[in-house]
RNA sequence: CGCGGGGUGGAGCAGUCCGGUAGCUCGUUGGGCUCAUAACCCAAAGGUCGCAGGUUCAAAUCCUGCCCCCGCCA
């Protein structure tokens, strides 16, 4: 994988459509992201992450007509929304932008001149099927008689005078960039998808509507305004300064990760570094591609019915078993089912029996055998090997974005210390060096983890770091200094609590 | 010939790029422990890696053909 020298680290999620509340989707790539960047602050890294949402368009439009407000009104009514949600989720974000912010529109008409300057905007007319769920042109073989493939209602003949994209152009360009960064889309495989999509042909695409009001008018023209691709896509770039800040943009671009779904590949990896080639801004260093969450067989979706809602699910099992469950059950990149009956498994069987009942345990045996206080580590422990292998795993695989290989190295040091447990039986044995000693490794091993866990579990990992006697904030601790094996102080006071994680059922 | 994903012990997956003792989690069975949230530890059973050919000393892994499942508004 790409290894990012710089101290920066900046990642993306898309800007969701506030058509609708956060569902578990959006919750799914914002998670990811979150946890991933929560990483990289343990690394030391100066991080920004970016989430937001996508607030223009005709489907907003007609909602708020419906609801018989402004547009304006409208999306301020949902946005707020995503950011409650995002808060419920433990999202630690840097920035929320919203497209209809004055800095964005800024940015975009900026874009879009610099790409018009170009000569890759030009004006053209366009004779064809339209249909107006999609926002989207179809051309008569990708229709099931006349009616839309997606939405199966009829489309409309339009003949629509529209500037047109010059993609058609950048095939070359674009081929030889990802030839040349062939290590930017985790998971590395789905390159090979992205270019096999270049190779077969690239068509020019439709950037304005005349049609619509609800958007950002053309610099030149402001008959037309910026349809959905220069809007959207733009505010990776309008967020951080592209257009009011240019030094702060060009301190923070380009971006380390855009999170997207693998439904909207092409437009991130195909699209938009065109259009940053264009304007002449280098394109992204990378994109990190997830699948989808299947439930019951089917993609989760509003058609289908099956929506779940992410905030009933905090209510009813808490942010951090959800978090966990996705984070560890999905590899990502890969489709993965939700399951209730999964979740909570992973909840009892990962958290509940294994961390939960190990700090637990841990508590108790200091509490009968040290009366209570922390004692020291031994350098020489077989646990200290254990740490260091689950550090270094941790490490690769956050770096790699796989979280759920992160977490599976992560608890193998939980199993490692369980199992030192078992072996020297501290229970048994009557108070002394050989208790402190056991002991003091437990307690070692379970501030490594803690700190290994904190991306997935933020709030859990710093109630263990009070427990085990630790003060200060544990996102304070840095990966290569504070997982070093043999720091845990003598003599802190140790109190067990109420079990992190009670068991749960279905 | 639309595009894409997938078929590996009971379940869910990794491994396939760079061929060489088939690995993990859950579940099951037996034993241990009783510090702990009926948790934990140890051990065992269980797989002709979708099918058929081919290349090779050697194929889950490479090549060819076929069958089946799934998805394509995050």
């Amino acid at each position: 994988m790409t290894s990012h020298a710089s101290t920066k680290f900046s990642a993306t999620t898309p800007i969701y459509y506030v058509n609708a509340k956060p569902h578990i989707g959006h919750a799914y790539t914002t998670i990811i992201a979150d946890a991933v960047c929560r990483w990289h602050r343990l690394l030391g890294e100066d991080v920004h992450y970016l989430t937001g949402t996508d607030e223009h368009g005709l489907k907003i439009q007609q909602a708020a007509e419906a609801k018989g407000v402004s547009p304006k009104q409208f999306v301020d009514s949902i946005a707020p929304q995503f950011k409650y949600a995002w808060e419920r989720l433990d999202i630690n974000y840097d920035d929320f932008i919203r497209t209809t912010e004055s800095r964005h529109a800024i940015g975009v008409r900026k874009l879009l001149q610099a790409c018009y300057d170009a000569g890759d905007i030009e004006i053209d007319v366009y004779r064809g099927q339209y249909c107006v769920a999609c926002e989207a042109y179809y051309v008569d073989d990708e229709l099931t008689e006349g009616r839309c493939p997606i939405h199966n209602t009829p489309t409309t003949y339009v003949e629509e005078e529209n500037y047109f994209f010059r993609l058609s152009r950048f095939e070359d360009r674009l081929l030889k960039w990802y030839a040349d960064h062939p290590n930017c889309i985790a998971p590395g495989n789905r390159i090979n998808e992205v270019i096999g999509f270049i190779k077969t042909g690239l068509n020019d695409f439709s950037v304005s509507r005349k049609t619509l009001t609800w958007g950002i008018p053309l610099p030149w023209d402001s008959s037309h305004v910026a349809y959905v691709w220069f809007d959207a896509l733009a505010n990776y770039i309008t967020a951080i300064g592209y257009g009011t800040d240019e030094e702060a943009f060009n301190a923070n671009w380009p971006v380390d990760y855009h999170f997207i779904g693998k439904e909207i590949i092409r437009f991130h990896c195909v699209y938009w570094p065109a259009m940053l080639m264009s304007a002449g801004i280098e394109p992204p260093k990378g994109w990190a591609v997830g699948g989808w969450l299947i439930f019951g067989g089917e993609k989760m979706s509003k058609t289908a019915g099956n929506v779940v809602d992410p905030l009933e699910l905090v209510d009813e099992y808490g942010v951090e078993c959800l978090r966990y469950y996705v984070l560890a059950e999905i590899a990502y990149g890969s489709d993965g089912n939700f399951t209730y009956e999964g979740m909570v498994s992973r909840y009892n069987s990962d958290l509940a029996n294994n961390l939960g009942n190990l700090a637990a345990r841990i508590a108790t045996v200091v509490e009968k055998k040290c009366a209570g206080r922390g004692t020291a580590p031994s350098q020489d422990s077989v646990l200290a090997t254990a740490a260091a292998k689950a550090v270094a795993e941790t490490s690769q695989a956050w770096s790699n974005v796989q979280p759920n290989r992160a977490l599976e190295a992560t608890w193998g040091l939980i199993k490692a210390t369980n199992s030192y447990l078992e072996q020297n039986e501290p229970w048994k044995s009557e108070p002394g060096n050989a208790v402190d000693r056991v002991m003091g490794d437990a307690l070692e091993a379970l501030r490594i983890i803690a700190i290994l866990a904190n991306p997935a579990l933020p709030t859990t990992t710093q109630i263990i770091w009070e427990r085990i006697g630790l003060t200060g904030d544990i996102t304070d601790s840095r990966i290569s200094i504070d997982t070093i094996w043999g720091q845990y102080p003598v003599g802190r006071v140790v109190t067990k609590g109420e079990p992190l994680f009670p068991r749960k059922t279905v």
